[in-house]
DNA sequence: CTCTGTGAAGAAGTTCACAGCA
DNA sequence: TGCTGTGAACTTCTTCACAGAG
């Protein structure tokens, strides 16, 4: 395994191959070819294998990867191992959803910090979560929290980023349909699911 | 303008632009240029003339873009104007957000049909919508509708898909967890909130 | 002058095809 | 034989740089 820059496109897909891992470890399969994977993720077994390439040699000539390794190496990759807190800005429809969301548990996430500025919404328990207002985000320093979820109106959207930053955030995952400024260093994910709609309709074959 | 193969991913910005433009239009600004527009959208400028040019010349050498013949031009090219029906399956607590979600009309999308295999859900009404059971989904045929949302867990989500398929619906945003298996004619965007927690936390840069 | 539209150059990502190890 | 790991070829996407329109 010689040095190569890691494309972006390699990280995006290591997710995916996670989850489908899990899943196989799930169902007790100890073992899988790239090209049985293949199958799985749908995406080809060439790909496969330059992307855990880049990371070390996983797999084993004429046999496969081993799944429990192959999970533990992408989750070392990822900086899964340890338990890593999220704060939830925007505690309204979506935000709560996110919040009972049981699928964190797998790669460790923890949503330990969620945030308000509804009055309504402050002092109520979502889980076992109490709702907190804005002013607490400056806490999320002292807390090292590091991701943030931020779904809130798309007017309120910028101005909660700000705060983050400030309090060290270096990662958002951005459900506010607006596009969000921030430095360079912070890496931000969007989803705008009207937006994942209108993709999908241009694909539409008929109008 | 020559005929050029369409980029994939100039499809996926086109919603963006849109979503920047209608914003502009809000704040009664007529017309923009690739340099300002970049500001806004955090694209290249080089890059959004780019995308606008494989469509048509929509802008004015000297001046700029006019955001209201753009906005027509995109919502054209993504097949937005008329309003597209959308079936949503799965009324979780994800899903029943989704249902309440307010951004869908500048879109003209509209969900008039929930699905659930929950007996307690099936009959109750979020909005003005009442959840129908799994049987409906064969008549998402007659009713003409081609887009779909699956908001079910990832055990349920393929068998859920396969029927929407054989109902004639030919995009998917899918929510669940899981790697779907479709026709390759059905487009099928995939949202994880978890996996894209994931990739942020690779992004981190202490452990 | 300003700003678009666009070939050409460059960068990034994917697929091929096969050497080499089990 | 079966399957990985990987340079090289190829494809796709982005950026540059500038001609040309207003």
């Amino acid at each position: 395994m010689r040095y190569h820059k890691i494309p972006e496109e390699t990280i995006r897909r290591l997710p995916v191959y996670l989850r489908q891992l899990m899943l196989l470890c799930q169902k007790d399969c100890t073992n899988v070819s790239s090209h049985n994977f293949s199958d799985l993720v749908h995406i080809p077994d060439s790909q496969i294998r330059k992307d855990f390439s880049y990371f070390g040699d996983f797999g084993v000539r004429g046999k496969g990867y081993d799944v429990k390794k192959l999970i533990k190496e992408i989750k070392r990759i990822l900086k899964l191992e340890s338990t890593r807190q999220v704060a939830l800005v925007g505690a309204g429809r979506l935000g709560s959803a996110v919040l009972s969301y049981p699928g964190f548990g797998s790669y460790n996430f923890k949503i330990t910090c969620a945030i308000d500025n509804d009055k309504r919404k402050i002092g109520k328990k979502i889980g076992n979560l109490t709702i907190k207002n804005a002013s607490q985000i400056n806490s999320l320093k002292k807390k090292n929290i590091k991701l943030a979820i931020v779904a809130t109106p798309a007017d309120a959207a910028q101005d909660v980023t700000n705060k983050l930053v400030k309090a060290g955030v270096n990662g958002i995952l951005n459900f506010a349909p607006c596009t969000l400024t921030t430095p360079k260093k912070v890496k931000v994910i969007n989803i705008d699911i009207a937006m994942d709609l209108a993709t999908l309709s241009y694909y539409l074959r008929s109008a």
